[in-house]
DNA sequence: TATATGTTGTC
DNA sequence: ACAACATAT
C-alpha cells in the first residue's frame, strides 16, 4: 500500500482536468495525497502580491471543494516545502512526489534542489508540464538558439503542430488517511482592509470559473480580431488570471477555440496564446530580464526618479482620461484591457520617464493575472529594452489612443465618472478643452479632475532626446 | 501592437 | 480641405 503512495504538489496548476501530473499519480499506485505549501519567500523577489494573494485564496478553496467532491482532499501546510514534503512523506510513507512544472528563475532553483534532495533519498520525484502549449527547450532556431523575435518563433510554434488533447478531469479520487491541514485562512492570504469587493465582483477563481468563462468566449472568439482592442467592449477571453493559476490549461484552450471554429476563425485569438508561449520561452532563456532590460545600452537610460509621477500614475490622477481610466480599472477589478495596458506603460516610461520596473512592480501587486513571464515582456516591449521591442521611438499619443480605440468615450465614462457629463468629442483631450464649456459639463479641472501632469508634445521630445543620448554611445 | 510632419493627389 | 502616403524619429 505506502509503496504506492504520491504525494501530489499542487503549486499554480489548481485544477483537476487535463493535469498530467495527477494522472500519472493516479496510474502510479492507489494513495494520491494532494497539498498545496505556502512558503511565498521561496518565490522571492517576485513572491506574490496583494491581488494575486486575494485569488490563490479563492482558486484554493474551490479546489479543496473539488477534490472533496471526488472523495479526496487538499493538506494545507506551510514552507519550506522542502520541509513540509519530507514531513508528509515520513507521516504518509509516500514513495513519490509529482508536481507541474514552473519557470520563474527562483521556483526553477527551488524545485530543482527539492528534486535532488528527494531522489537521494530514495524517493520517486517528477514533474510535468502543465502550463505550456511548448516548453521553453523546445522551441530553437536552427542554430540550436532561442527565439528573441515573436514572429519567427510563433512560426516555429506552428510547425510542430496542434497540442495533444486534454485529459478528462477523473470522476473519482482515492480517499486519502487522516492527516494535519492547515485552514484556507490561516495562510492570511486576504487583506484586512476589504479593498477587494470590486475584484470579487468581477471574478469568479477556480477551474469552474474559468472553464466557464472559456465556454462563454469561445463562441465569441473570432471577434476578437475586429474588436480586441476596444477596452469599451467585452470582446478578450479575461482567461489570464484563470491561466496563471492554471485553473485551465492552454491545451483546453486551444483545443475549445480550434473546434468551435474549424477554419480558423479564431487565429488572431491563438496568436495570443503564443505570446504567452514566448514570454516564458524568453523568460527561461534570459531570466535576467525580470529586472534587467535586455538591450545593455538602457542600462544607462535618464530614467526620472520621481515619486510624485509615480504615485499620479498609480492613483488614475495623471490628467489623460485613457490613462487614468485605465489605472482605476485596474485598481477596482484587479485587471486592465491590454490596449490600457500598453497606453498605460507606454505613458509610464515615455511621457514621464519612470523606470519600467516601477510600472512591472505596480502591475505585480494589483494585477489578479500578474505573470512574472507576461509582466517582463511587456514592460520591456513598451519601454523598447526588450526582445521584439517596439522601437523606442514608437510612443503612444495617450489622446489620439484613447480617440481611436474608445470612440464613444463608454471606457472613459465608465472609470472616470467626473468626466461622465462631457461630450464625446474632446474627451480624451479634456486638458485642451477651454474652462467655459467644461464648467457647462460640471468640471473644473485642477479641482474635479486633474491638469495633465505633463505636456504630451513636450515628453514626446525629451523621450526622444533621452533615447537619443544612449544610442550615441552604442 | 506609433506618431508627427510634410508631400502628393483629389475634389 | 483633407485623405492617402512617405518618411524620420
Amino acid at each position: 500500500m505506502s509503496s504506492e503512495t504520491t504525494i501530489l504538489w499542487f503549486r499554480r496548476d489548481l485544477r483537476l482536468a487535463d493535469h498530467d501530473a495527477l494522472n500519472a499519480a493516479r496510474v502510479r499506485g492507489s494513495c494520491v495525497i494532494p497539498v498545496f505549501i505556502w512558503a511565498p519567500e521561496e518565490e522571492a523577489p517576485w513572491q506574490p502580491g496583494a491581488a494575486s494573494r486575494w485569488w490563490l485564496h479563492q482558486s484554493l478553496h474551490a479546489l479543496r471543494v473539488s477534490l472533496r467532491e471526488l472523495g479526496s482532499d487538499l493538506i494545507i501546510r506551510r514552507g519550506p516545502s522542502l520541509d513540509a514534503i519530507r514531513q508528509l512523506i515520513a507521516e504518509t510513507g509516500a514513495t513519490a512526489v509529482y508536481w507541474s512544472r514552473l519557470y520563474e528563475p527562483a521556483v526553477i532553483e527551488r524545485d530543482r534542489v527539492i528534486k535532488t534532495a528527494l531522489r537521494e533519498a530514495g524517493i520517486e520525484a517528477k514533474s510535468f508540464n502543465a502550463a505550456l502549449l511548448h516548453e521553453p527547450w523546445t522551441v530553437q532556431t536552427t542554430q540550436g538558439k532561442p527565439y528573441q523575435v515573436f514572429t519567427p518563433f510563433y512560426r516555429a510554434c506552428q510547425a510542430l503542430g496542434d497540442p495533444s488533447t486534454p485529459l478528462k478531469k477523473p470522476t473519482a479520487l482515492p480517499p486519502i488517511p487522516a492527516l494535519a491541514s492547515l485552514e484556507i485562512d490561516a495562510l492570511e492570504l486576504l487583506p484586512s482592509i476589504r479593498w477587494y469587493t470590486g475584484i470579487a465582483a468581477a471574478w469568479q477563481p477556480g477551474e469552474e470559473g474559468g472553464l466557464k468563462r472559456l465556454g462563454g468566449f469561445a463562441p465569441i472568439a473570432p471577434r476578437y480580431k475586429s474588436e480586441r482592442d476596444r477596452p469599451d467592449l467585452e470582446s478578450t477571453s479575461r482567461l489570464s488570471p484563470h491561466l496563471h493559476f492554471g485553473e485551465i490549461s492552454p491545451r483546453q484552450v486551444w483545443w475549445a477555440i480550434r473546434k468551435a471554429h474549424p477554419g480558423g476563425a479564431a487565429e488572431p485569438y491563438l496568436r495570443q496564446l503564443i505570446w504567452r508561449e514566448f514570454a516564458h520561452h524568453l523568460l527561461y532563456h534570459f531570466p535576467h530580464t525580470t529586472s534587467e532590460p535586455l538591450r545593455p545600452e538602457f542600462k544607462r537610460f535618464p530614467w526620472s526618479e520621481d515619486a510624485r509621477l509615480l504615485r499620479a500614475w498609480q492613483k488614475g490622477r495623471t490628467g489623460y482620461p485613457i490613462v487614468d481610466a485605465g489605472m482605476r480599472e485596474l485598481w477596482h477589478t484587479g485587471w486592465m484591457h491590454n490596449r490600457v495596458r500598453m497606453i498605460v506603460a507606454s505613458f509610464l516610461v515615455k511621457d514621464l520617464l519612470v523606470p519600467w520596473q516601477a510600472g512591472a512592480r505596480w502591475f505585480w501587486d494589483t494585477l489578479v493575472d500578474a505573470d512574472l513571464a507576461n509582466n517582463s515582456l511587456g514592460w520591456q516591449w513598451t519601454a523598447g529594452c526588450g526582445a521584439d521591442a517596439a522601437p523606442y521611438f514608437r510612443i503612444f499619443n495617450p489622446a489620439l489612443q484613447g480617440e481611436k480605440f474608445d470612440p464613444d468615450g463608454a471606457y472613459v465614462r465608465r472609470w472616470v465618472p467626473e468626466l461622465a457629463r462631457i461630450d464625446t468629442r474632446g474627451l480624451h483631450r479634456v486638458f485642451e478643452r477651454d474652462r467655459q464649456e467644461l464648467a457647462a459639463a460640471g468640471v473644473e479641472v485642477g479641482r474635479d479632475y486633474p491638469a495633465a501632469l505633463v505636456d504630451h508634445s513636450a515628453a514626446r521630445d525629451a523621450a526622444l532626446a533621452a533615447y537619443d543620448r544612449i544610442k550615441r554611445f552604442e
